[in-house]
DNA sequence: AGCCCCACACAG
DNA sequence: TGTGTGGGGCTA
């Protein structure tokens, strides 16, 4: 018997093993196996079980399995072949979704033994000198456990003890697995060998007394009555007086329901219409994907909840997807106090031994609603019912390094091969579902007003180019326009609380010399180095390379301008422009940590805080009732970005920004600051008009040939020699242009051209951007020209290809 | 001639 | 991702 094993990791490919016959039991699709590759040992997943072996194998060429943890797969077929189809359609290696899917604690392999099974004594016994070991070492291993490495870097040892393995002469143990899974409870008890003359101190004396008294009791238990009894405990354990038992215990669930069912909002007559289609396409047999089209405000995580709640009566899992890890908690607390069913967290910033946690929580109790960040997307849930997308429009489904894959897209996917619902959620849905929306692929279900009636602010338009903040003064003083200033004053008078949006972090985003016009700019990037204050400190935001200001320009020695004002030059001017208000400012600078930010919202809410600054983090789901205005500092930023989404984002930006005030009594008010007002999405944006912002944006879409008409892909070719990377980026395209002329592909292949980031980290970037009609087309041709081409990549070359590239960089 | 280091191929 | 290999360059 043979298997086909997928490590956990970024190897490219399967390999096959022989199983020897001792494990042929125990051997599955999808379960765990340890396994040599050279001479290491790894652990993977089982993705298929041969009873043949291929002809273009050899038989001799074959290492065996040394380990099968366990009899029972840890990943259903199903998951599996939807694991495999992303790979595919990614081009990512399938051991990374595995790892992103089981996150194995670190040094799971650690302790590793091998030990002689009887067969093994007779045989190693009475081996020859020709056949047998070579020397001493060997033979020590009929009587331990021993220093493998030492073993395996002998002549011929690492040969011999495979053999060894195939014939059953020697066991490989792993001791981290069973430990893992089984999450054991340490107990103690009075040993039977226990008397009572023995010599015992006071302090010992006590405890014995105390586990006497109770029988059996845990380790953690018996911690919290004599905390520092640590020696002692260990000193009753070394007389034989204290006996340790090891119990399974149930898993526990920390994050379960907790009791205070919250009474059931009433709904409007609105979400009353979009929970029919929800348990419409609960109960169907091949359940159509829902757009919600909820406006903000609009009630759409009350019908999420009555969504699972459907999905848990039928006994099924459902799968939560937010756009940012901060967004979960919240959201857990609400299906919490709803709920009765177990929460599973998902996301990349759980340390390893939550992560691991959550893992065995969803291998053994269901079902359960996981809950997280785009990563989530894989976890291995079984007898799925339903997957949410909220803010299914934020582009941060997108993963932009390592797998690249977008979360949104792959819930589709996932959710016709589990055939379960999908409600993908957003006031401002991207251009792509709503056109999915238009060919029938998806349904439609719209919210249009606030339960509570309140209606949704229209925003003010201040036009830069004459509201007194001309561009030079904008970067050297003021960034807020004399309207929203006053409008800031006078909510600030009102003793009422303001949201600063501004999408760039730092303190200037440029240094500039006023005489020669050098920027400074990153060594190692093709980018300038923003300016942080009070530090002083200039960063790439790229690669972290971070440098002091110098006094002067180091060219000519001229004064250096800083221009380009972030959310640090933003906190700066407000605290001089209203005096006494305390301002706050949350970006990834202020937000190193988790508890960091729900420190600041529950600042906010208490009212300690009245000037919030924000980048596109406070834009982002969160309500905040006692805010009544909303700034956007500078519209033009994600507009004047070069990438044909620029319109798209901002719309989102702006609309979702508009969205976040007036929740409460008072009607809020919203100010944009722009130097192009009349751009369409900025108008659309100021009246929450999604349909009127989509026709307009669709007819660009199309004229351009741009998704949802066409199928994009990107080849990134990078490398340390800027002209080895353009000659191989060139090579590259005649390369394709030949196999689409041959094949008659309908594919066109742009570039190439050098990346937008065109050097980064000390590598040239050049890129290529391929168009066609359908992803199937796509694929053949990238297939093609990485089959010819990765082959023989070049110096340093690294080619690296992207499908459905949100940003072009 | 010998040795070391780096880059690259590839593992079953 | 790590390990074995092979070639190039440098030293003895």
């Amino acid at each position: 018997m043979w298997v086909d094993v997928t490590f956990l990791g970024s190897l490219p490919s399967e390999y096959t093993y022989r199983v020897p016959l001792a494990d042929e039991e125990k051997v599955c699709v999808g379960g765990l196996v340890v396994a040599p590759l050279r001479k290491r040992r790894l652990t993977g997943v089982v993705t298929q079980v041969l009873n043949t072996l291929p002809d273009t194998l050899k038989e001799k060429a074959l290492k065996p399995v040394l380990f099968v943890p366990f009899d029972t797969p840890v990943f259903s077929e199903e998951v599996l072949r939807f694991y495999a189809w992303c790979a595919k359609y990614y081009q990512i290696p399938l051991g990374g979704i595995l790892r992103t899917a089981l996150p194995l604690p670190h040094g799971i392999l650690k302790g590793e033994t091998v030990l002689v099974t009887p067969e093994g004594e007779k045989n190693l016994g009475s081996l020859t000198p020709t056949e047998g070991p070579p020397t001493a070492a060997f033979r020590d291993l009929l009587k331990q456990p021993l220093e493998l490495s030492r073993l395996i870097g002998q002549k011929g040892g690492w040969r011999n003890l495979l053999t060894w393995t195939e014939r059953g002469w020697i066991q490989w143990n792993y001791p981290g697995f069973e430990k893992r899974f089984e999450s054991r409870a340490t107990y103690y008890s009075l040993a039977p060998e226990m008397t009572e003359g023995m010599r015992t101190g006071p302090k010992e004396k006590k405890i014995l007394a105390f586990v006497a008294n109770k029988g059996l009791i845990s380790a953690p238990e018996l911690k919290n009555r004599f905390p520092r009894a640590h020696g002692s405990i260990k000193r009753l354990l070394g007389k034989n007086a204290l006996r340790v038992t090891y119990q399974s215990e149930p898993p526990s669930l920390p994050s379960c329901f907790n009791g205070e069912e919250a009474s059931p909002v009433m709904l409007s007559h609105e979400q009353e219409v979009v929970l029919l289609s929800i348990k419409q396409e609960l109960a169907a047999e091949t359940p159509r994907p829902i757009l919600l089209h909820g406006v903000t405000g609009g009630g759409k995580t009350e019908l999420y909840i009555r969504a699972i709640q459907g999905a848990t009566q039928e006994g099924k899992s459902s799968l939560v997807l937010v756009p940012e890890i901060v967004l979960t908690p919240q959201l857990i607390s609400r299906v919490r106090k709803r709920c009765r069913i177990p929460i599973v967290v998902w996301h990349s910033r759980l340390t390893g031994k939550e992560r691991w946690h959550q893992w065995l929580l969803l291998h053994r109790v269901a079902p359960v609603v996981v809950i997280g960040a785009r990563s989530a997307i894989f976890t291995p849930v079984k007898d799925l019912g339903l997957i949410i997308i909220d803010e299914e429009h934020d582009p941060s489904f997108k993963q932009e390094e390592g797998l690249l894959y977008n979360a949104k897209d792959v819930a589709v996917v996932r959710s016709r091969h589990q055939s379960c619902a999908l409600i993908l959620g957003s006031a401002t849905p991207s251009i792509e579902s709503y056109h999915n929306v238009k060919k029938g692929r998806f349904r439609y279900s719209v919210i249009t007003r606030r339960p509570t009636g309140q209606p949704l602010p229209v925003a003010e338009v201040v036009d830069l180019r004459e509201e007194g903040v001309p561009r030079r003064q904008a970067t050297q003083g003021l960034m807020l326009s004399r309207p929203l200033r006053e409008a800031l004053l006078k909510t600030h008078a009102e003793g009422q609380q303001a949201l600063l949006f501004l999408n760039r972090r730092g303190y200037a985003r440029v240094v500039t010399c006023v005489q020669c016009g050098q920027t400074l700019s990153c060594p190692h990037c093709n980018v300038s180095l923003t300016l942080h204050r009070p530090t002083r400190v200039l960063r790439c935001h790229y690669c972290g390379y971070s440098r002091a200001l110098p006094e002067t320009c180091e060219v000519c020695g001229g004064t250096l301008l800083q221009m380009g004002g972030g959310t640090q030059r933003l906190e700066e001017e407000i605290q001089g422009m209203v005096p006494g208000a305390r301002v706050a400012r949350l970006d990834r600078d202020t937000m190193q940590k988790r508890s960091e930010y729900e420190a600041l919202l529950t600042r906010l809410r208490q009212r300690k805080i009245d000037i919030l600054i924000g980048t596109q983090m406070i834009v982002k789901g969160h309500d905040y009732p006692g805010v009544v205005l909303m700034g956007v500092v500078m519209a033009d930023h994600s507009l004047k970005f070069p990438d044909f989404r620029a319109s798209e984002r901002t719309f989102q930006l702006l609309t979702q920004a508009s969205g976040r005030c007036g929740r409460g009594n008072i009607p809020g008010r919203v100010i944009i600051q722009t130097f192009s007002p009349g751009h369409y999405s900025i108008r659309h944006a100021t009246h929450h008009d999604f349909i009127g912002f989509y026709e307009e944006e669709i007819r660009y879409r199309q004229e351009l040939g741009y998704p949802p008409f066409t199928r994009l892909a990107v080849l990134r070719i990078s490398g340390p020699d800027l002209e080895i990377v353009t000659r191989r980026a060139g090579d590259i395209v005649s390369e394709g242009r030949h196999i689409l002329r041959r094949h008659r592909i309908p594919v066109d292949i742009l570039g190439p051209a050098p990346a937008l980031l065109s050097r980064l980290k000390n590598r040239y970037r050049w890129q290529i951007l391929l168009k066609g009609k359908n992803s199937g087309d796509l694929h053949r041709v990238v297939e093609a020209i990485l089959r010819r081409t990765a082959a023989k990549p070049g110096r340093g070359i690294r080619i690296q290809v992207e499908f459905d590239p949100i940003q072009l960089v």
